[in-house]
DNA sequence: ATTAGCAGTCAGTGGATGCGAGTGCCAACG
DNA sequence: CGTTGGCACTCGCATCCACTGACTGCTAAT
């Protein structure tokens, strides 16, 4: 069994390893640490934390790497989190301080948390749920093609063109509008859809096709998942850390462009006790980064739930990276309205 | 004086060099490709390229590669705009189809150029100078923060978060709405702006400093320059041409990510007669990228003019790439309302 | 349980060597 | 004068080898 001593060790090799980037050994833990006993101490609990498959040899005689399962004792068990410094807090206010409108808070949230985490970061787009209908505006592009926007109460927009088979004249379309932003304002997104569906062109027949486009395009805004949508930054930082994934990283970062893949695994992470979520390694194999982490949290902006997070190595900070992510999770809540 | 032999033999030595990534030397042109003359030949020929500082010899006894300088005369004399493949165009078509809206469209035209150019790609979000105004609202968010949306008769929407000193009842909210609405609705951006900076509201002074507060935002909106936004897809193709950076690609990503310096690049780059600008590894060096090449096309949204284009190591395929930047330009701009 | 000592292992380094691709130059040729 | 074959020369590059140094695993003593 491993002793305390031994979790000690486990955790200088971890912090040491992800600060130098070289196999640590028996010795250089005893010059650099204060364990109090020799070497040799030292390199019979080693043997214990490789029979329990903690760390690996990348060759045979060289010095000690965690593996996956020895950087998931240390997340659960030995990470501090630590509070982040007065200056990185100063850091979000400023960073986060005045922004527009949302896309620019998540533009800046994400460039923020890449920043502080010097990993890739990944900030999902809240979904539109919770929300209600605010308002329907259409706007003639051409003679056959309008731009519908649909504006929800916690601020999004939505927009969609619509090609029309024939043209619609003007006045028509003022009609058109005010009659569906009678029927659907202040209405949740689920009864909206339903409205729309039942609504029905009186005195017109020969319009009803027309309207039955506009009103199934409304349905599928309405219904419309932000929840699909990413802001990434940060990309160089997987090229700075590119020695630290043994092929190249144009798969990973394939993967970060692809959306899909991250998006599934977002859904799939669940939040702990810290209220961050990391997963590690070859528990990410299944989306194709084995020797990826991942560490996400939740937020929420007017009662609506998203993650964001951020993606590295598996030799990355976890202590920094996570007081990191749950930081800035937490002041985009605040910004965003909690709930 | 370099022949017309000579201007051949450039021609093949870029094209092999960029094929296979080798110095290219007389013996293998002789192979490859049926000059009718010795190697022997051929390396006067290139003896007098090389005086022209057309190509250059990584080592003194290797194959040459072309220099920038050798690149710019392919591209301005010697590159043929070869059509895309019926397999390309299709792609366009298919890729391009049905989006809903501009970011959408703009999301599917960069990844799309991305593809076909195995490149980095990058759009341009168009101007909305041109545009008027189509529609103000305003949505509550909390008690003192409202959220307004300025749609434009381009199909632009733009959105800010106003924070309000105190409590303004959705009453008089409404009542300015309208009043808004009917002050600038219809008019260019310029002329709305001045409408409402010279907009008061008569009986109420007490509310003076809230409109200010919500006209000096919309005016901030109109002004907006969303041309100061890109577009990016593609990051992972970089990686893949690592090896034809000398250094590492970390600050060609990061500028990639700054956007600042891309926005400038863009900005500077003149449309030649083929409506594609090309510039050439060093004579981007002013903007940190030395060793790259960016193409660039101009496109139009609804007569508002924006830029599009890819960026890759010196070493890329001008003729494909050049007349992908060119189709995609000209398709995006037939999709959005050439004017 | 801890420690000192020691033999064994193996990656990485630096120097020497040989190979081959490709050039530059020259003399000869039509 | 342009073209050609021939030949010596130059380097980059891969290979090999021996050496070094960092570390471990084991054992016997404390």
């Amino acid at each position: 069994m491993v002793s305390d001593r031994g979790l000690d060790v486990l955790r200088v090799i971890v912090q040491d390893y992800v600060a130098s980037r070289e196999p640590v050994g028996s010795k250089s833990i005893v010059d650099r640490h204060a364990f109090g006993v020799s070497a040799a101490t030292i390199r019979n609990d080693m043997a214990l934390l490789e029979e329990e498959d903690l760390i690996a040899a990348p060759h045979t005689s060289s010095g000690r790497i965690p593996t996956d399962k020895g950087y998931r004792v240390f997340v659960d068990h030995l990470a501090d989190l630590r509070p982040l410094t007065p200056a990185q807090r100063q850091a979000i206010e400023t960073f986060l301080g005045h922004a527009a409108d949302l896309d620019e808070v998540l533009v800046r949230s994400v460039r923020l948390l890449s920043q502080l985490t010097h990993q890739v970061a990944l900030v999902q787009y809240p979904s539109v749920s919770r929300a209600k209908v605010r308002h329907i505006e259409f706007v003639p592009l051409t003679e056959t093609r309008i731009l519908s926007v649909l504006i929800t109460d916690s601020g999004g927009v939505e927009q969609r063109v619509i090609d029309l088979p024939w043209a619609l004249d003007e006045q028509t379309l003022v009609e058109v509008r005010a009659r569906l932003n009678v029927a659907v304002v202040g209405l949740g997104m689920a009864e909206a859809r339903a409205a729309l569906a039942a609504s029905v062109w009186p005195g017109a027949p020969m319009l009803q096709p027309l309207i039955d486009l506009i009103t199934s395009t409304l349905a599928d805004q309405i219904g419309a998942n932000r929840q699909d949508k990413l802001v990434m930054a940060g990309a160089a930082n997987l090229v700075r850390t590119e020695e630290d994934f043994s092929g190249s990283i144009y798969p990973v970062l394939e993967a970060i462009e692809e959306q899909v893949v991250l998006l599934r695994l977002f859904g799939e992470m669940e939040t702990d006790q810290h209220g961050v979520s990391v997963s590690i390694g070859r528990e990410n194999a299944a989306f194709g980064l084995p020797e990826a982490s991942v560490l996400t949290s939740g937020y929420s902006a007017n009662g609506n739930l998203a993650r964001l997070g951020v993606l590295g190595p598996t030799r990355m900070d976890y202590s920094n990276n996570m007081a990191a992510v749950r930081a800035v999770a937490r002041y985009l809540s605040r910004l965003l309205g909690e709930t």
